[in-house]
DNA sequence: TCTGGGGTCCTTTTCCTT
DNA sequence: TCTGAAGGAAAAGGACCC
């Protein structure tokens, strides 16, 4: 198989470009901005005027940085304090997810229109088989990626980098030579003079852990990867694990590009304003989950799934993260059900330390109507990731049994009646907390 | 100093049934 | 009636990605 990895740049405001911006955080900066710009489109508001890193205060993580922002050391994931030490002046946006879905189907559409092959990655990013794609082999693909190039810009004037190999594993490496505008085309002999220099964080699937795991064993770059026996890996990091990065650091990876796909769970998550504490907050809470479980219900129903596991996440304070489910005998996409189920979840918790983030996930999800066409709805399946399947797997591809069983596995009172001095008897986990669930 | 939200998949632990 | 083993599914946690 060939393959693209494309990949493009969203920024919406063209009097930005080439200027340090990063967007995330706070909400809705947009409004005010607007409220001191009466009458002015966003795209022709001077640049002096948007509010810029330094000014921001609270919570809140960077989505993602110009690369003139990423020059100061600025990157995704970072802090927003942090990154304001880092470059106070850069332009800070909010996200704007509407805005992103409109450009992302543009541009998967100019895609799809030149080669029909195409696995969806997310908002920006895709893979393309252009295998059977006429003309696709001219000059080893780079013909085709300049066309593609093209057919993105003239339709959004968004930037893409494309990166062009034998199969996803290196095209997606390939894909970050030459950003964000460049074409690459890697192949399969240039492996050990443009691979193996690589540090291993480069590969799609060694993340910050396994970096770190195989720093501690001397191994820094894919060739020092690569030169390890097949057995060792395997010994030392699993069966599956172990035989995986040996394939990926000799450049092999046999996974076809995928076009169509079902998810496989929805979850609506919530970092609060301020660390919450489940007796003191008990109402805000309350409202909060209710308020996640209405939202999932609609994006369930709106995009035609009901689930059957519906489940809690917490963050506490101190970034442990703990998780709860309970798969019931029916689906169900309705917002009373999920927050009553979500309701039971949160009892056999430990709701004494003070809470960061609260979240709900449904599931085990099928199809309302099942003559909707496969994939019509479905989201693209962003944080797959890139390893094989493992048919050892002990759960793979099993069908679900009927009978799930009960929880809770100690019966408990409805805790969410109690008073706020907490549980009576004294047999109970420190659960006392959140408004009555409502009833069914 | 501070660390989002929405996903997928894998591994390990726990629980249930036979 | 009790016990223990085995196997499967659910639950929990964690790594990773965009």
């Amino acid at each position: 198989m060939d393959a693209f990895y494309a990949s493009v740049e969203l920024l919406r405001y063209p009097q930005l470009k080439g200027l340090p911006v990063v967007i995330g955080g706070g909400r809705r900066q947009d409004d005010a901005l607007l409220a001191r710009h009466p009458n002015t489109p966003l795209e022709r508001i001077p640049v002096s005027a948007f509010p810029v890193l330094g000014q921001y205060t609270g919570r809140g993580v960077i989505t993602t940085a110009t690369y003139a922002a990423r020059a100061f050391g600025v990157g995704s994931a970072m802090g927003l304090m942090k990154a304001a030490k880092l470059c106070p002046q850069a332009i800070l946006l909010p996200v704007d997810f509407e805005q992103y879905r409109h450009y992302s189907r543009a541009f998967k559409a100019v895609v799809t229109d030149i080669a029909p092959q195409m696995e969806d990655r997310g908002v920006d990013e895709v893979y393309i088989d252009f295998t059977h794609v006429p003309g696709g082999q001219r000059e080893g693909g780079r013909v085709l990626a300049r066309l593609i190039q093209k057919g993105i810009w003239d339709a959004t004037g968004l930037t893409c980098s494309i990166g062009v190999a034998p199969n996803k594993l290196l095209a997606k490496m390939a894909s970050e030579f030459n950003k964000p505008q460049g074409i690459t085309v890697l192949q399969a002999e240039e492996l050990a003079d443009r691979v193996w220099p690589l540090p291993v964080r480069k590969v799609n699937g060694i993340g910050p852990k396994a970096e770190a795991k195989l720093a501690a064993h001397g191994i820094h770059t894919l060739g020092e990867l690569a030169a390890r026996e097949r057995a060792w890996l395997v010994t030392h990091f699993g069966n599956s694990h172990g035989a995986w990065l040996h394939d990926a650091a000799w450049g092999r990876d046999d996974r076809p590009v995928v076009t169509e796909s079902e998810p496989v769970s929805m979850s609506r998550e919530t970092t609060f304003e301020r660390d919450l504490h489940a007796v003191r907050d008990r109402a805000e809470l309350g409202a909060i989950l209710t308020a996640l479980c209405d939202k999932l219900a609609t994006d369930l129903q709106r995009k035609g799934y009901q689930g059957r596991t519906v489940g809690i996440k917490l963050r506490y304070g101190n970034f442990k993260v703990v998780t709860r489910d309970h798969t019931m005998t029916t689906h169900s996409a309705d917002a009373t059900t999920l927050r009553r189920v979500a309701g039971l979840c949160l009892k056999r918790v430990d709701l004494t330390p003070p809470l960061r983030l609260l979240g709900v996930r449904v599931g085990g999800l099928a199809r309302t109507d099942p003559a909707t066409p496969l994939n019509a709805l479905a989201m693209p399946s962003a944080g797959q990731r890139p390893m094989p399947h493992h048919s050892s797997h002990p759960q793979a591809h099993k069908t679900p049994h009927q009978t799930p069983r009960q929880t809770p596995p100690h019966p408990v009172p409805d805790l969410f009646d109690l008073p706020l001095s907490g549980p009576p008897g004294g047999a109970e986990p420190p659960t006392a907390g959140l408004p009555p669930v409502d009833a069914g």
